[in-house]
DNA sequence: TTCATTATTAACATATTTGTTAAATAATGG
DNA sequence: CCATTATTTAACAAATATGTTAATAATGAA
């Protein structure tokens, strides 16, 4: 797991999920408008939307001062696919544990 | 997402998908036997299996001075249940995204 | 130019996670 | 009862994550 999916799979998930939520929802937004949607502070949304860009998430586009972000499919597909890999993960791990019970109880 | 799910998902996911892939492929197994495959100390492997005891994740039981572990099904029934609904999440996310990167091209 | 708006970076504080070593606890066998 | 073994807890250290306020760009308008 790299640094980055490690970072976006902890604690502030919530947060972050929120702000990708927003923009696959709303479509490009300025770094302003989701400050509110979070509840933090426009330094604090700042700094998930950095590592938001880092991880591919989102891209950011220039309009004056403003910054308009948008989510950005390549990296949504990333994140799927390694949840998907994850799940897998413990799909077989149930599968095998059951099977293992199932032959000891045989 | 509770505190141990939370702690479940977050940094140390290598090491505790390690313990408790160990109890699966190898059944159950003393304390002692985890560190090894773990590349951590005694403490340290004691305080993952705490974790993983909170979180529902594996079941002790003692024999003589050893403490032997187990996986346990619901738990892991649990976490997968768990990355079901993120990979649904983000599956939905791709889903919409593009839908609507369709719209806006059409 | 000067001011207002928008966003980012800097500096700092705090909580959480995770590891280590040393001490404590529990069980077993002389 | 004492020594040994297995495990956990205590005390501590370090890294990471995340938030806040204050300072710093960058832009556009008066």
């Amino acid at each position: 797991m790299t640094p980055l999916l490690r970072s976006f799979a902890a604690l502030s998930d919530e947060t972050r999920m929120s702000i990708v939520d927003q923009l696959i929802t709303q479509g490009e937004l300025p770094a302003g408008d989701l400050a509110p949607g979070a509840a933090i502070s426009g330094p604090a949304i700042s700094r998930h939307l950095k590592v938001l860009r880092e991880a591919g998430l989102v891209t950011q586009r220039a309009d004056g001062a403003r910054r308009l972000y948008s989510a950005r499919p390549e990296g949504l597909r990333m994140i799927a696919e390694w949840t998907q890999s994850r799940k897998g993960f413990w799909d077989g791990s149930l599968d095998r544990l059951e099977a293992a019970l199932r032959e000891d109880g045989a």
